[in-house]
RNA sequence: GGCGUCGUGGCCGAGUGGCUAGGCAGAGGUCUGCAAAACCUUGUACAGCGGUUCGAAUCCGCUCGACGCCUCCA
């Protein structure tokens, strides 16, 4: 590993509330776990964002030579609706409504997450393991936790005793959240005289005779609680301590802060050692989200149906958008601001292509080094993905001003350049070159024709003939650039 | 009510005690037959009011506003 890649990257952690340098629990290796959607739902443009934040993590850890084990559930059963008794889980109520089997639901969803995700070139996890595989891991935990004396059996249901546990530990560590004041402001729900406390929370639920999706257990027929899934799944896999979890900013609390109490509870050990949060996408001023109703499909973008849109924009556009902004900042979404986005996207796009053609010389005017310095200086800090961004926008001059012939670049120099172009832009921001060269070079024999008989035209002073060329092709997405050395063209 | 985050130029968005990102849009210029593209120049913004400081958009306090969590949520 390079010395300016390595031994710098903070990361904010959401547990200390402070950028911490990054010291992964074995030298080379990080544990990395990220909670997954409830496929129950077609997953919206707030949920891409979190994965896409987690993907940049993902994609520069690995970059910096890290052996990456990405571990990212899909709950496809026990998400509770709510947390009064007759909880019903989310997966089994859509098949009751759609009439079809729990598992079809999840087979549908999971297809449709895969390829929102494939669409936006996120890279897939290690291991994407589902709940309802792993629903024995999950009774072997409330086992233990129960025999700490931690949780309570009622009616066949087991919840964890958020009072208890607090006794010896900080239920409220990682939220800041102080558990009085829950006593003192929880609402009351109706029907939740089955728990000690409104705090508490559910380990395993029995199941109704409705309920479609049920395992069996030593407490009985049921499913399990949606906090247990992710601490079973990240601790088979990555161990009972292990370097990063991430998830929405939402799932801080209560998702997160059970799952260190079930951890600590079970293993005695604090789960992580940095905990990130993306921040929330928000539409009209709110949080996107199902239960409300207000959100946007990944795919209404690309194909611009939505009333939202003016236009489609291109999963990398989209992309782009995202990575504009840093992962922990609320992001607004807007017609406008993709559309400007998309713009800068593109302009970075057509540097990219035309740094082919830039020819080297003997000695170079600009510093590769220390621009190099602070596109990773960006990215260790926190992943500062706009930071990174702003010193493309500054690479793209110089490819513009080296285009000219007014700065310069060795051949080592502008070696190095193009493939720190590539890794920045495409391996590290995942972003993909939507303009098919191939196609391209198919028809640029046409397209230099053509501007061979403008050239004609133009010797002429054909105006009339040479703007028609050039306007009708621009029509055609083909654009003319008159230089000083000849025409050349690009296409949009 | 409790906990927390945020309020940056026309828009989107970084930054966070002095060196004052970036993109889009706008203005002027170079180039061009005219354009387009590119390039150059240009914008003294940090919710309001106080305070700390030699110096604050950045720290502290208050006010206003927005949002998130506290119930499922990426």
């Amino acid at each position: 590993m390079e010395l300016y890649k390595t031994n710098q990257l903070k990361i904010y952690n959401s547990l200390s509330k402070t950028k911490e340098i990054f010291k992964p629990i074995l030298e080379g290796h990080v544990g990395m776990y990220v909670c997954g959607p409830t496929v129950y739902s077609n997953v919206h443009l707030g949920n891409v964002r979190t994965f896409m934040s987690f993907d940049l993590v993902f994609r520069y850890l690995k970059h910096l030579g890290y052996k990456v084990r990405y571990v990212r559930n899909i709950t496809d059963a026990g998400h509770l609706e709510n947390d009064a008794d007759e909880g019903e889980d989310r997966i089994s109520k859509k098949a009751r409504l759609e009439e079809i089997e729990p598992m079809e639901v999840v087979q549908r969803y999971s297809i449709d997450f895969h390829n929102i995700l494939q669409k936006v070139n996120n890279i897939p996890p290690s291991i994407e393991p589902t709940a309802t595989g792993h629903i024995v891991d999950q009774i072997e935990i409330i086992k233990t936790i129960l025999d700490k004396g931690l949780a309570y059996i009622v009616n066949g249901s087991v919840y964890f005793d958020v009072l208890k546990y607090n006794e010896t530990e900080d239920y409220g560590i990682l939220s800041g959240r102080k558990i009085e004041d829950s006593i003192h402001n929880t609402r009351e729900l109706d029907g939740q005289t089955e728990k000690k406390n409104p705090q508490d929370f559910a380990l395993w639920k029995k199941a109704d005779e409705r309920h479609i999706m049920r395992w069996p257990s030593p407490w009985s027929d049921g499913f399990p609680g949606w906090h247990l899934e992710c601490s079973a799944m990240s601790t088979k896999y990555l161990g009972k301590t292990f370097d990063i979890h991430g998830g929405g900013m939402d799932l801080k609390f209560p998702h997160h802060e059970c799952e260190i109490a079930q951890s600590k509870a079970s293993n005695n050990v604090n789960p992580v050692h940095y905990w990130m949060h993306a921040n929330m996408l928000i539409l009209n001023g709110q949080k996107m989200a199902k239960s409300t109703g207000n959100y946007i499909l990944p795919n209404e973008i690309f194909t611009g149906e939505n009333k939202l849109l003016k236009k489609a924009f291109s999963p990398s556009a989209l992309r782009f958008f995202m990575m504009q902004a840093h992962y922990r900042s609320i992001l607004d979404f807007s017609n406008d601001a993709l559309e400007a986005s998309e713009k800068g996207f593109l302009k970075l796009m057509e540097a990219v292509d035309q740094i082919e053609n830039i020819k080297e010389n003997k000695t170079s005017s600009i510093d590769i080094n220390s621009w190099k310095q602070k596109c990773y200086d960006a990215m260790n800090d926190d992943f500062n993905s706009p930071v990174l961004i702003a010193q493309l926008f500054e690479a793209v001059k110089y490819i513009n001003l080296l285009q000219l012939g007014k700065e310069t670049l060795s051949k080592a120099d502008l070696e190095e350049f193009k493939a720190l172009i590539n890794v920045f832009v495409f391996d590290i921001l995942g972003l993909q070159n939507e303009v098919s060269k191939d196609s391209s070079s198919k028809i640029s024999g046409v397209v230099e024709l053509l501007i061979s008989m403008r050239n004609e035209a133009r010797a002429n002073k054909d105006w009339a003939l040479s703007d028609k060329i050039r306007d009708e092709l621009l029509a055609l997405g083909i654009q003319l650039k008159d230089g000083k050395d000849g025409t050349s063209f690009t296409v949009n």
